[in-house]
DNA sequence: TCTGGGGTCCTAGGACCC
DNA sequence: TCTGGGGTCCTAGGACCC
């Protein structure tokens, strides 16, 4: 029998997550920003109905903010990994037979049903996410990954689908695909959209009928997948153990440039531990560091970007030897005389915690340090992260990156919990 | 003044080996 | 004049995703 994949995305999800704490911003047009307060990450539909776009830099649109009263929000990804947590464990409920696919969407296997009990099914699906967790979800369904993705796309624009569509039940599935534009395809990125656009492929059922050798040519086998999942042939099966991760990254802009090599430590020192966090909580430990840094690529000036990459003698995951690695490698890339805007760790060569091979000549003791680092995941997991930090991530951190407009973590936190008035 | 962060996969080309 | 062939591994860069 041939699967049957359904997708479940949260409707702007950060903005929603917003929304779930504060009800008053029903209706309200709403923008979710990226660190520092940069750029637009999420948008509600009534912030999209301004005009506004993903990604634009929030400088640019502050007059037209101001204007209509758009309630603007600095990232808060407490609450949003919070909130996604539950809604997966939602869905969990209703389709075990699952794949959670990015921090909003995951898709399931929906097998057994009939078309009538398919759509019925991702009704109940959506209220009852809706009524545990909040959060307003749009449920797409297909005989392939690729093809859910563009029912999904359908459930969430037209509202007489209920939130819910079922490209199985469609009738006229040619004239469907007929509007779907080629770059709102999953997968297609800028770059082949114009080059499709260049063969005269703009939409969905004419990438559909290529030719298969041609787009074997053009795109790879990545290409020839792409339009086999759009004819109703799986090639993308669900993914339910993640394959083990195989980097791990933590690189931000400063909140405040940085021109001397202190503060350029302090922030690497910073970095390498809270990337550190992520490594144990993978339960991995790296082989390969990497650091990098750069300047303010859209202003002018003198530009400089570079990156060092450290083989480490042993497999470790603790905190103190990577930030002697990263110090040792930032030290190596710094330059005098520029204002440095973003700078990154990057662990690879992952390792499971329990292979790791040690060096005869490795003296340290890795049962005890195991210990601290357990005990300062453990007091953080409690207060936050980072009340308790390296004396090397410096104190004053007039480089941090800005939340100016956060709201509160409302549900993991307990000085934070929202607050319900009997009135 | 102010422009995000964190990932994956594929491919081409070079180094190296027999 | 004439300059193999095939395999593997690694890396850098490109493209995409959310």
């Amino acid at each position: 029998m041939p699967p049957i994949f359904a997708l479940v995305d949260c409707n702007n999800f950060y903005a929603s997550c917003e929304r779930v704490f504060n009800p008053r911003l029903e209706g309200q047009p709403i923008v979710v920003l990226s660190n520092n307060d940069g750029c637009v990450i999420a948008r509600s539909n009534e912030a999209k109905a301004l005009g506004i776009g993903m990604g634009v830099p929030e400088f640019q649109i502050r007059p037209l903010l101001r204007a209509h009263k758009v309630q603007v929000f600095s990232s808060n990804y407490t609450l949003y990994g919070d909130m996604s947590q539950r809604v997966m464990e939602t869905l969990e409920q209703f389709c075990p037979d699952n794949e959670i696919y990015s921090i909003d969407e995951a898709f399931l296997r929906l097998s057994g049903f009939t078309a009538r009990n398919r759509t019925d099914y991702g009704h109940t699906m959506r209220s009852t996410v809706k009524q545990w967790t909040g959060i307003p979800v749009s449920v797409g369904i297909a005989e392939t990954k690729t093809l859910a993705k563009i029912a999904n796309r359908v459930a969430k624009r037209t509202p007489d689908t209920g939130g819910v569509f079922d490209l199985l039940a469609c009738p006229d599935r040619d004239a469907l695909l007929g509007r779907i534009a080629v770059h709102d395809v999953w997968g297609i990125g800028p770059n082949h959209a114009h080059l499709l656009k260049q063969h005269g492929i703009t939409t969905a059922v004419q990438l559909q009928q290529v030719d298969d050798q041609w787009i074997r040519k053009q795109m790879g086998i990545v290409g020839l997948r792409l339009v086999m999942e759009l004819r109703g042939v799986s090639c993308l099966d669900l993914e339910q153990c993640p394959a083990p991760k195989q980097s791990l990254t933590c690189s931000r802009a400063f909140g405040a440039f940085i021109s001397t090599l202190t503060e350029m430590e302090e922030a690497v020192s910073s970095y390498t531990s809270r990337v550190a966090e992520k490594l144990r909580g993978e339960r991995l430990a790296a082989t390969v560091l990497t650091v990098s840094l750069t300047t303010n690529a859209f202003k002018d000036g003198p530009q400089y970007n570079n990156a060092l990459t450290i083989k480490l003698p042993v497999a470790t995951d603790h905190t103190p030897e990577l930030i002697r690695s990263a110090l040792q490698g930032i030290k190596a890339v710094y330059r005098e005389g520029y204002q440095y805007k973003k700078a990154g760790v990057m662990l690879m060569g992952l390792v499971p915690v329990g292979q790791v091979q040690t060096d005869l000549f490795d003296h340290h003791d890795r049962v005890r340090s195991t210990r601290l680092m357990s005990a300062l995941d453990g007091v953080n997991a409690r207060w936050g992260l980072g009340a308790l930090q390296y004396a090397s991530s410096g104190i004053t951190k007039k480089w941090k990156t800005q939340f100016h407009r956060r709201s509160p973590a409302y549900t993991t936190q307990w000085d934070e919990l929202p607050v319900v008035k009997a009135g």
